[in-house]
DNA sequence: TTATGATATATCATTAAATGATATAAAGGA
DNA sequence: TCCTTTATATCATTTAATGATATATCATAA
């Protein structure tokens, strides 16, 4: 990740894929680390540095936007353009998956 | 990523998951980056600053290794820690991604 | 009442990762 | 000869991730 914004390029790191697939329902920051901790039972943490820092950017990239909120939480949704970039980012982390099972037979298929 | 490095944690990064799956094969760096981006359709380009840094970085950390290699060749084969590594990766993608069209699929339900 | 833990958001400074640019050199063909 | 492709390598810069820290609210147990 460097000298081009994952982003502006369509991919998405993980921290952003969970943040996004939360997203799916409506829901405040906090609520969203605890849910991807909950989902991946530990392994994928993301804490409040890399959560609120993740939060702003895809905000400023009109990815999610804040949706009201009460008292000191504030509420955020997908927008129209972070759906497609999501739906797009599983379609592609689908293809890496795909790739590396075909390879993997093939190794396999040569070994016998 | 940082402060903690991703093979230590025993996740890889796109290059380095690319990289390891071209090297199922015994390969010299050269041909993974033309196999990476053949693969991909263009799609995933790794460029010889990431390539030979990433190499090395493997390399120091014996998940891979070098396999002799003619003239100015070097050739790298995979170690077997590099396996197990690269086989825990493909599943926690695959998690990923199941993860993703499980929540998607809720999504489009509820709009029903 | 008070203090303690959970909830909730936010930022800074540091470390890691990615990469454009650049350099070098050999090999093969026009 | 000259150009392109092959092949490896490093530097400096930018982006990403995160531990640490700070702040404030709320519920609840002592």
């Amino acid at each position: 990740m460097a000298r081009k914004d994952s982003l502006e390029s369509g991919t998405l790191t993980d921290a952003a894929f969970y943040i996004l697939l939360s997203l799916q329902t409506e829901q405040h920051g906090y609520l969203i680390m605890q849910q991807v901790e909950d989902w991946t039972g530990g392994e994928m943490k993301i804490g409040p540095a890399s959560l609120y820092t993740t939060l702003k950017k895809l905000t400023d990239a009109e990815v999610i936007e804040t949706a009201g909120g009460s008292g000191k939480r504030k509420a955020y949704r997908i927008t129209a353009k972070g759906q497609t970039m999501l739906e797009e980012e599983i379609e592609r982390r689908r293809r890496m998956v795909q790739l590396a099972e075909d390879v993997l037979t093939k190794r396999e298929e040569r070994a016998e």
